[in-house]
RNA sequence: GCCGACCUGGCGCAAUUGGUAGCGCACCGCACUUGUAAUGCGGGGGUUACGGGUUCGAGUCCCGUGGUCGGCUCCA
């Protein structure tokens, strides 16, 4: 037996002796450890310990070992499809949340049977057993490894930093390779990448599953050559694979574009053009609904109503600056009133006209149209505002991106003492809001100013201030507070809050924006008490974003399960058999006197029949009655979930429904 | 905007290698009147997104336009 000199080395923290040349296989027999983190730094199983290593493991299931597993999981598609496309070139492939993709240059896109095929032999290679070894190469060993690879190439010569988006390819310093080894010592696959990776392709299992193909930029940049993705998703069992499809499966019965269609809420016609909406009445009512209650509620909170028009003269969006920054966003003007004369010539100029794209410009010229004294702030205007925006056609989507919208938009003028009680308000009252809708789960995101950037208004101290009042109050609110530094824009730092909805998923709502900017090109002013005039600042606040998208955003968060408030049939009474629909109406009759929507549903089709349409159209309450409730003066209830409540006296009854629309319960 | 896929009665889907459009639900009518997720019978409804082309013949093939979906880029 060959006699080793040991090393010492740090294992969890403690001390631990290992022998000269020993890896990380001979530190764990635990299967589940697939990788080292050795010094801060993840690398193979097959990295060897040296002296005062301090190493831990990392497991499979845990964040990191889940990147590795989705990387090498990448590979392994790429080499498939080499396999099957030789002529197709790589690009980048990564881990991302939940999976992976890869981005390749082929001669053909690939189709959805492709995909298949590519599983398909992935799972062969699985089978394979081929080790996944790192070698250590050279710049100039690389570029002829890869000579074939002009993508990779590429990458090399950039290395590091400039490569963006994830970059598991390269670092900066050494360059290295991983080659997939059969058991036969031959290689059957070599791609530049950074690791670490699995130390066997068997260790990927069946937990795999290819998802979709789509185009992306190379390096993510529009005037880079598309390449074609594919997504995949990968997890340590099947179990877990199945689970996270389940949950995509889920997304997509929320979708809100097809419970729209489903519950009659809101459609696209075609004739209308791209990302417009009409709601029919079931979505109307329920839009009426949310928009009654945040007006009460704005009203409330001392703000005062104005309304704009849709469309003005270009000057005004001159003034703002839209028409230099965003003109892209808008629709193309309207080019009124030009007259010319027998020639052709211009005899009357004209005037363009534009849909407007934000509802600003307007409440500043209100703010203008007379002098302000400081005794009327903070001045604080609302308006549902419709505006419409360009949106390139690729990226619409539903309710939530759109080309007309009305925001729920307010601006506040305050002065700069008071902006920090007023901001304080503004997040109180959005927060305070968004429950009342049903959401209650939050995090902030502060948006502050890109140093780098010299493209911004307004001086560094206002900035400071700003940014460090809306930072104090938005740790006073005790939610998560997640940086975005570089996010703001231009004009100024905001607040944006993030919701959770029911299956976990993050939407961006309300925004609270200071403004420096349009003050400054508006030229606003108020007196204060030292008789001087005084800048005012504005603060932006949309709470729903748009009601279109908020209501979007709802729709899948309940899955179409609205609670009674919003609900746009809240009770349908289904009576055992036509002689006790009359019954029924009279219970009805009270119900309507106090506001409640509510339907009798006297159709041909039976009672059974009667409970599944309802039940199917998500109605929250069907309210049955038969002879025996006839003779007791109650009703039967039964639920969305198939629950029931029977014998319920009519006063109980009345009382249950309306306790759950007053106090926006859900059932 | 870019890449790819797709577009058949209100909705969800069928239509062998191009041979003259079917089904379920919904809708309408008739009968039935029933205690908690589909009663039975009958009926109406589509110039297959739109415009061209190839062909004896196009839902099926080709071109263009519009729209939808999945991504990329973008989102004041």
């Amino acid at each position: 037996m060959q006699v080793r000199s040991s090393v010492e080395i740090k294992l969890y923290g403690k001390t631990h002796q290992v022998s000269e040349g020993a890896t990380g296989f001979d530190l764990f027999e635990d299967r589940n450890i697939i990788a080292l983190r050795v010094n801060g730094e993840l690398r193979d199983l097959a990295y060897q310990l040296s002296a005062s290593d301090e190493v831990e493991g990392v497991e499979i299931s845990s964040p990191d070992g889940l990147s590795i597993l989705r990387h090498s999981t990448a590979h392994l598609l790429a080499q498939a499809v080499q396999e099957l496309f030789p002529q197709t070139r790589l690009g980048i492939g990564p881990p991302i949340e939940d999976g992976f993709y890869y981005d390749f240059d082929p001669l053909e896109p690939f189709t959805p049977e492709d995909l298949q095929k590519l599983e398909k032999r992935m799972k062969e290679l699985v089978g394979k057993s081929q080790k996944f070894v790192r070698k250590n190469v050279s710049d100039a060993e690389a570029k002829k490894e890869l000579a074939q690879e002009p993508y990779k190439l590429e990458l090399i010569s950039l290395k590091g930093g400039e490569v963006g988006e994830g970059s598991v390819e390269v670092a900066a310093g050494q360059l290295s390779i991983y080659q997939n080894i059969n058991p036969d010592g031959t290689v059957a696959w070599q791609d530049l990448c950074r690791g670490p990776h699995l130390p066997n392709s068997r260790m990927i299992g069946k937990g795999f599953s290819l998802t979709r193909t789509a185009a992306a930029y190379w390096r993510g940049n529009e005037k880079n050559k598309q390449l074609q993705r594919i997504y995949g998703t990968a997890w340590p069992s099947v179990e877990e694979r199945d689970a996270y499809l389940e949950r995509l499966a889920e997304a997509q019965r929320r979708d809100h574009r097809k419970l729209g269609v489903e519950l009659d809420l809101f459609s696209f016609p075609d004739e209308v053009g791209s990302g417009l909406a009409v709601f029919h009445p079931k979505g109307g009512i329920m839009r009426r609904v949310m928009e009654d209650y945040s007006r009460r509620r704005h009203e409330e909170a001392g703000y005062e109503f104005v309304y704009s028009p849709h469309i003005t003269k270009s000057n005004l969006f001159e003034t703002s600056g839209h028409l230099q920054w965003y003109s892209d966003g808008m629709f193309p003007p309207m080019k009124l009133d030009a007259e010319f004369d027998a020639e052709g010539k211009l005899r009357k100029q004209g005037q363009d006209y534009y849909l407007k794209p934000m509802n600003c410009p307007f409440h500043i010229l209100i703010f203008k149209s007379r002098a302000r004294s400081y005794r009327e702030l903070p001045l604080r205007m609302f308006e549902f505002g419709s505006v419409y925006r360009y949106e390139k056609s690729g990226v619409l989507h539903g309710l939530t991106r759109v080309r007309g919208m009305t925001q729920d938009d307010a601006h506040l003028f305050v002065t700069p003492d008071q902006m920090e009680q007023e901001l304080k308000n503004v997040l109180k009252f959005v927060l305070d809001l968004l429950r009342d809708y049903g959401l209650n789960d939050f995090y902030l995101e502060l948006s502050t100013r890109d140093p780098e950037n010299k493209k911004f208004v307004g001086s560094d101290e206002i900035w400071n201030t700003a940014t460090a009042t809306l930072q104090k109050v938005a740790e006073e609110s005790g939610l998560q507070l997640v940086p975005d530094p570089g996010g703001a824009a231009f004009y100024g730092p905001k607040i944006s809050v993030q919701a959770k909805d029911a299956i976990g998923r993050t939407w961006q709502m309300s925004t609270i924006q200071v403004d420096f900017n349009l003050p400054e090109r508006f030229d606003l002013e108020f007196v204060g008490s030292d008789g001087e005039r005084h800048r005012p600042i504005m603060i932006h606040r949309a709470l729903f974003g748009s009601i279109e998208r908020f209501f979007g955003v709802l729709t899948e968060h309940y899955a179409g399960h609205f609670p009674p408030w919003l609900a746009p049939v809240q009770v349908v009474g289904v009576p055992i058999a036509d002689d006790f629909a009359g019954y029924l109406e009279e219970f009805a009759e009270q119900l309507r006197k106090k506001g409640v929507r509510i339907q009798i549903d006297r159709s041909d089709n039976r009672m059974q029949k009667k409970i599944r349409d309802h039940t199917l159209a998500k109605v929250p309450f069907i309210v049955l009655a038969g002879d025996r409730d006839v003779s007791n003066r109650t009703v039967s209830f039964r639920y969305r979930d198939g629950r029931q409540e029977n014998d319920i006296s009519l006063n109980q009854a009345q009382a249950l429904i309306l306790d759950a629309i007053s106090e926006k319960k859900q059932v």
